[in-house]
RNA sequence: CGGGGCGUAGCGUAGUGGCUAGCGCGCCUGCUUUGGGAGCAGGAGACCGGAGGUUCGAGUCCUCUCGCCCCGACCA
């Protein structure tokens, strides 16, 4: 059957809607995809229910061709599972929780790695049942602190996500590999530029993670690459630590007098002013920055950290947060510093140094107790201005390694453009990004904390190992839209396209809607999804909708009819061509069904 | 949870304390029009987010409250 224009459920709006900010959100609203339910929470209306369809089969028919199978778990879920993992407490107030009428605790499914563990543990007693890769296409429920642009991160939203078992870790690799391959695939067929990088497993469990990030200006995550290859997420960029320097001719520290410089700016200016260099100034990559902050544990408590670092760094509080997982961080206050009580009382705000009179003074076992860590930069040899531990003091030529020493090392400075990639294949480039996919390799957490466990040949029972591959499908809808839009609206690739062809009945005259008619049946005998604009409203009108709602093809059918023949457009690229009427179906579905 | 912005018709918005809350888009009726968001005429549609207060009089001022958007925190 040939969708009318005059029939769709549909509206397409010609202003913005006020609540919309990312281009994707405005183009999809205003052509009629998707409507807002809620906060983070969007009805799909005909045209976007068909982009998802789409979308979904391309997934399915990537994952069904490595041998996954696909199940369908429900939305609501019972807490037992969450809870033997622990993971009803660490989601927090992200998860959605009710009760059924006897009280009993359940929740919409966020992510689904308790279930399937146990279907699996339900079903498989012998290695014969693995390996196994199951995968479901389900609604998804977070509760998002802050739900944001559209579709991008919502509180509901459509996922794929994948499970794989197997006996060992040569097999996990195995099918994480053929996933990851798959996804490619998928990727490439839904027509969008992206990356894949290395991730921090962080929440998830498991060791090695990787993203697969949609390019985009407007993406949440910051994520690097290198000419030579090299791309993670800043987050989980391993800064490589630059050799050790010979100090055995470094001249001695010395404490010097450094009034009223509580930034590092300052501190540069007055030290080029009092003590310039020979060789050239003095640069905040000179100084050693001390940042104080309290860990919080998860019993509560809490304990001071220093973090050192190169004072032209500032400290990237999502590596921080990586770094020190599960425990948190928070940054101390003036009040901390003035308290003076417990350890902290002994610091210095503004004047925070690894030594002091001469000897180590942060640390563990130093005389302040108070744990300090250094950047993998500072290694032994380095020398650095730094705070003397006494308001108004610096101390100058402190040699890392020599006059100081850490508890250890981490790496949570700030990522820059041009910082060196750690495989040394380059200098670092930064983008943002839109992660649409997750693959990790679990390993045990999940089977250990439910007992999945099967016989292996030898009658053993062996834990079995798992992997989670997660997939966005709604945000996809929105990435491909980010990526692919221009300034009259969206531009679907045509993997993804709603419908094929968008028909422009172009006039007044009866003939020439009879005539789009006559041509939308024959390209949908010939295997053409057509959306047919036969509505009594001016071109003008149907072509800015045309535009608007992004078939990669519109054929116009108007005035040139008299001369026998029509337009084909492609929306993209713009190039429009006359054809004889009788030929289109044939020149349509040349470029279609190439 | 912190910071900022905003709630007036389906959508987008205007509205120095003073008449019946205005405009554009969309919608309905009629006539005209039809290759780039048509014209004319007529019409429907708003308890101005909610509650309290100040005032002769509140969309407008005050207090409280609810909600939404953006930035941050948070977030497979």
């Amino acid at each position: 059957m040939i969708q009318t224009m005059s029939t769709l459920f549909t509206k397409t709006l010609r202003q913005d809607p006020a609540d919309a900010e990312f281009p994707s959100h405005k183009l999809l609203v205003r052509g009629g995809y998707i409507r807002r339910a809620a906060p983070g929470v969007y009805t799909w209306l005909p045209l976007g229910l068909a982009v998802v369809a789409k979308i979904e089969a391309i997934v399915r028919d990537e994952m069904n061709a490595i041998g996954a199978q696909e199940v369908r778990f429900p939305v609501l879920l019972p807490s037992e599972p969450y809870k033997a993992t622990n993971r009803w407490v660490e989601y927090g107030d992200n998860l959605f929780r009710l009760q059924d009428r006897r009280e009993n605790d359940m929740l919409l499914g966020p992510t689904h790695e308790e279930m399937f563990t146990l279907l699996v543990k339900d079903m498989c007693t012998s290695y014969k049942d693995l390996p196994l890769n199951l995968y479901q296409i389900q609604t998804k429920f977070r509760d998002e602190a802050r739900p944001r642009a559209g579709l991008i991160r919502g509180r509901e939203f459509i996922m794929k996500d994948a499970y794989t078992f197997d006996m060992d870790e040569a097999g996990l690799k195995a099918q994480y590999a053929d996933i990851r391959v798959a996804y490619q695939r998928i990727f490439d067929r839904l027509g969008f530029r992206y990356v894949i990088v290395a991730a921090d497993a962080g929440a998830m469990g498991g060791s090695k993670s990787e993203e697969f990030q949609a390019i985009s200006p407007n993406g949440e995550d910051t994520f690097v690459y290198s000419d030579g290859g090299y791309a993670a997420n800043v987050e989980a960029v391993v800064t490589p630590a630059p050799p050790s320097i010979d100090y055995a001719n470094a001249p001695a520290a010395h404490v010097e007098d450094t009034p009223d410089v509580p930034t590092i700016d300052t501190l540069v200016a007055l030290s080029n002013e009092l003590f310039p260099r020979a060789d050239r100034p003095w640069t905040g990559a000179d100084t050693l920055k001390n940042i104080a902050y309290w860990v919080k544990h998860l019993d509560g408590t809490r304990t001071p950290l220093i973090v050192g670092l190169p004072g032209d760094r500032e400290i990237d509080e999502k590596r921080l947060e990586v770094a020190l997982a599960p425990e948190t961080a928070e940054p101390m206050i003036a009040e901390d510093f003035a308290a003076a009580k417990g350890i902290a009382g002994v610091l210095a705000r503004g004047y925070i140094g690894p030594a002091k009179d001469g000897a180590q003074f942060l640390g563990e076992k130093a005389p302040s107790g108070v744990r300090y860590l250094l950047d993998p930069r500072v290694v032994p040899g380095t020398s650095w201005i730094t705070g003397a531990n006494e308001p108004g003091h610096h101390v100058y030529d402190l040699v890392a390694g020599r006059d100081f020493t850490s508890d250890g090392v981490i790496d949570v400075a700030e990522i820059r453009e041009g910082d060196p990639a750690p495989d040394g294949s380059g200098p670092l480039k930064l983008s943002r990004g839109i992660e649409i996919g997750h693959i990790f390799q679990l390993g045990y957490k999940y089977a250990d904390a439910l007992d999945l466990k099967v016989l292996d040949a030898n009658g053993k029972l062996v834990t079995v190992i798992m992997g989670s591959y997660g997939l966005g499908i709604s945000r996809a809808v929105a990435a491909i839209a980010e990526d692919t839009y221009d300034e009259k609206g969206l531009c679907w690739p045509r993997n993804v396209a709603p419908y094929d062809v968008y028909i422009v009945a172009a006039g007044k005259d009866e003939a020439i809607f009879a005539a789009a008619r006559e041509l939308a049946s024959q390209l949908d005998a010939a295997g053409v999804s057509v959306l047919l604009d036969d509505r009594p409203a001016s071109p003008g009108v149907k072509f800015a909708d045309a535009e608007l709602l992004g078939m990669p093809t519109v054929v116009v059918v108007g005035r040139a009819l008299q001369d026998g023949k029509v337009e084909i457009r492609d929306r993209k690229t713009g190039a429009a061509e006359m054809v004889e009427i009788k030929d289109a179906v044939d020149a349509i579905t040349s470029v279609i069904l190439r």
